[in-house]
DNA sequence: TGCGTTCTAGTATGTATGTTCTAAAATGCG
DNA sequence: CGCATTTTAGAACATACATACTAGAACGCA
């Protein structure tokens, strides 16, 4: 019984996500998610609300396809695999990643988590999903044999999780395949268990 | 043959210090710099330039006061001891962080490396500066036998930088002793070697 | 066909931004 | 004691910012 909208909501979405993941949140001025969603200040402000929220909105639109896809698609995998795969990737994002825009996710865990206590939970939330991620795969591997069990399951969650963080910083600013699958080697050893070390 | 400065241009560095480490570069203005500093905008532009260039100074000055420093104190002890006094040094800082600054040079490294090519030569300095002074102790530790043979020292070098920006990411959204102190435990037992694996 | 509603377009608003200017104050050297 | 030089103080600058407003256009329903 109104006049109907004339952009696509995931459309104009997806353009804010290129712009604050490139910039950052400070750095993206409503000036140009204007200009590079196309659609009006007016527009913008009326289905989105302000800036701050549209970053909300825009985190959440990140994450459910990146995030936790990936994550869907390795849960699909045997436990030890579902990890190698998930690295992977990550390493071969980030090294095919020309403008240095890293993950959102985890600028957002530096950029805007530390100074807004509603996206730190967010932030925070998301990381866990990633943690429950690796202690499933961490337990089921444990369980089935192909993952070391000479750690606690928990332990290696918490101990890929860091890693991966490692990872996405690390290659904003060296890039380096040598770098990245260096951090990573000493982690992977570690799950396929050291020859000989069953644990005490 | 001059009116002398007013100021100390260390105090001033400070404070700056201070300010971008809490805000970050864009949300911090040069009105904040000046009301921290104590002194007035036209000194801190006679004095240090602009905006940008007074970050630089900033970022140099917080290195050498905390990485190089931090660096040095642990290079005087034992190989792999200075790797556990490094990190427990990290959690403790992490931890006891109230308003979640994090570590500056992290922070550099999301937020002003990717864009500025410039800042990003002096992080990547700095990074491979920390990875040389892992790289130092892996090895002399591998040759005294206090740290593994199982993967190369340069390897072991590129993995506690990783596992290092993790922690100070991570510490910044989730500053839990257990997550932190989780991520670094199969760090540690991959140094300190399995038992009866001293590789093929 | 007109009414109510919600959209778009573009401009206006006030504030905050980074930076520079003007003028006065403070030193060392002649 | 001035002259040259540099620092201060604080207002002034233009621009960029996030956001709100004013019109008018496009639809569904009566």
């Amino acid at each position: 019984m109104a006049r109907p909208r004339e952009f696509d909501e995931d459309a104009v979405l997806d353009a804010a996500v290129e712009c604050f993941w490139k910039r950052g949140y400070e750095a993206t001025s409503v000036r140009e998610l204007v200009a590079r969603t196309g659609i009006t200040a007016a527009s913008l402000y009326n289905a989105f609300g302000d800036k701050r929220s549209l970053y909300g909105r825009v985190l959440d639109h990140y994450v459910e396809a990146s995030v936790a896809n990936r994550i869907q698609r390795c849960e699909a995998l045997p436990p030890r695999r579902a990890i190698e795969v998930f690295f992977e990737e990550i390493v071969k994002r980030s090294l095919g990643d020309r403008d240095r825009k890293g993950c959102l996710l985890v600028n957002a865990a530096l950029d805007v988590a530390p100074h807004d206590p509603e996206f730190r939970k967010v932030v925070a939330a998301v990381l866990v999903q990633i943690e429950v991620f690796f202690l499933a795969c961490t337990r089921d591997g444990q369980a089935d044999g192909t993952i070391a069990c000479s750690l606690s399951a928990e332990t290696l969650a918490q101990h890929l999780l860091g890693v991966l963080m490692g990872i996405r910083v690390l290659a904003r600013v060296r890039p380096e395949r040598a770098l990245l699958e260096g951090i990573l080697a000493p982690t992977l050893a570690l799950l396929r268990g050291a020859p000989g070390s069953s644990g005490t």
